[in-house]
DNA sequence: AATGAATGAGGGTTCATTCAT
DNA sequence: TATGAATGAACCCTCATTCAT
């Protein structure tokens, strides 16, 4: 169930064969994937990629007219996917805690199933290039505009630009290292643990303060 | 009161050349740092840095065996400044909760005094490499520790390897932001949001500061 | 009949790269030739090498990874084209003595088809290198081997070391001085000066000739 | 007894030290000895000529103009030394074969005591530079004479320019070789096996025709 | 005389990108 | 579409040489 790169138009191909220039794209994203996730982004050259996706030099400019756009294209795709994994699993779900869980076990399950990927797009911490830094980005907009509203609904006293700084921070950081090397933390206490420090959460001592 | 990286000593130079050198060489790490905040380490060649301090480019290697050399040496006088001014300003504290807010007080009046500095070492730029890395797995690795002690003591129901990520990230990610432009928020903001984010303190509505 | 770099078959290349990729690189040899004969390793530059050859300076790199590479390649060719001719030649001889003339014939018919290739390979530049010098061993080798079974085998007076030592350099020297300018000496006063100059043979005056 | 730099006058200095300058200038010969033979002409810097000799990079231009000045300066001190010695030696001796004899064991002890030396002037061959060049082309071209009177007068069968080139490569290689390793043959072997190589010497099996 | 920091031309090498086949 | 050889700008780095002290 990993993101895959094959499908480019919602409709499927009229026959079973993928065509080939598809073909030859979904093997140039895959080979990009691996070889991003292994080196960076800066190590890799488009011509590596290429051969390494079986292909000619030049057949990479064909299909993507730079590195930076193939790596693009890997992050937002899988990006996409996660998104609409996090939303089919939270659908439904009225309580806001429960949500936050839900959304934060198929963050991990889905860690666990395109780890490469993950590598790629978050590696190196929150600073690693300008991809990342979109990502982090996004999801630092998402999480100070909800945050905007918790305060001054309830009074939280913090400084929403601030804690979603964090926050996104802490979700890159954390799910890259766990991508690195899975058996730093169990499933449960990565979810857990991003549970308790979401920004507004107690995260006393033996108290878990009637959450979820 | 910002990092300098001029001769030590108040007294003249010992002999003219020396004194030359040290010139130089300063003003190689004032280019460095000024180029490598505003474009990234990647972006940056080292003729340009001799050429932004009015040098040959030969004489970058008289001083630096490469880029990623002056870059060290940049983000690592940065760092021990940084930790020996914390110091400083926590000698003689007792109350653990102060010693944190005062340390944290530090850092923020560090990274307005040395922005540009910050922008280097904390860098989002494409392939800041292995030192940004090294800055974050230090810092990961002392709040680990820390943590790991306070687990064992308070009971506190988080994972130390998880919480420390979260942290080290939420430290860089914040100052980061806040060192690209310090109007996104007051000098306090930052500082409480960043106590009450700290991993097993409140972070409920309104709760009583230093509570811990 | 001089040694060439072009196509082995005679057949048409299979494709129209291919041919492209090998008339370049042919063309890069004999740009080597042409520049090491003129110039030395040492003075010579790949970025020459190319230009004199009509293609980039990257070109240069396309197919060989560096000047000592390209160097070794013409040298090593053109010795194995030395060699088999001089085998040939002496194919089905039985006197040694009529071998050696015969050998010594053919290498003299070789330098003055190919006096380019002799003074790269023989070269007095600064800095010829570890090829020249492993030509001399190659050869003295070979000769201090034939000399140890003659020494065993006849009572030679001779030190073989020593002996194989100055004939290798005696060839190599003889006919370098002799590419260099083949009005020097006749054909002929270079063969029977080699072959009288012979360890283990008579250089008496008047010699008759054959005599061993 | 080895050949020394320090001689700077024809008279010795007024003094017993050694004025400054000229302890210098003896400093930088040997460092540059030193390495010469150790890595080789091109692989040497002025720079590291200096800091070996313990003086500063610019000190070395105040004594030679470049690293060939230094270099031919070294050899040809090394070379005058060699004749004086060879001259003493075969001094007031009649008999031809004893002369060459003489001269040839000369050349052996001062190969001896002058190994760094040797490796220096004659290394990698006969083609290692243009001052190895040098030393080639005048011992040949006094070989030659010699040679061309001998083919006058006694009528040997040899081509002189052939022979002369012959000889001297034969003396500069087999000096170098013994130089490399001094075990590699004993000083008798070298001397005797030298001489029978001596164009227009018998060097027949068991039957040293009367010679020497 | 000596110092040694500085110079800067130039070599080796890489790689994103083009283009004829 | 695909190929892959070729391109050439630009990088990193060295080192012979100069010159202010």
């Amino acid at each position: 169930m990993s993101v895959s790169h094959d499908v480019q138009s919602p409709s499927p191909p009229p026959n079973g064969n993928t065509s080939r220039r598809t073909e030859t794209r979904r093997r140039l994203l895959e080979a990009g994937t691996a070889l991003f996730a292994a080196e960076g982004l800066h190590a890799v050259t488009s011509a590596r990629i290429a051969q390494h996706a079986g292909v000619a030099t030049g057949t990479f400019y064909l299909h993507f007219s730079d590195k930076h756009v193939l790596f693009e294209e890997i992050v937002s795709v899988a990006l996409a996917d996660l998104r609409s994994r996090q939303d089919s699993a939270a659908a439904g779900i009225q309580a806001p805690a429960e949500v936050l869980r839900v959304r934060l076990e198929e963050l991990v399950r889905f860690t666990e199933e395109n780890r490469e990927l993950i590598l790629v797009a978050f590696a190196r911490g929150p600073e690693s290039g300008p991809i990342t830094q979109l990502i982090h980005d996004r999801v630092a907009t998402d999480i100070e505009e909800r945050l905007r509203r918790r305060v001054a609904a309830e009074g939280l006293a913090i400084h929403p630009g601030v804690a979603a700084q964090s926050r996104a921070a802490t979700l890159i950081r954390v799910i890259a290292w766990w991508a690195e090397d899975p058996t730093r933390a169990s499933r449960e206490d990565v979810v857990e643990t991003l549970l308790l420090l979401e920004p507004g959460r107690q995260a006393s001592p033996k108290a878990p303060d009637g959450a979820l």
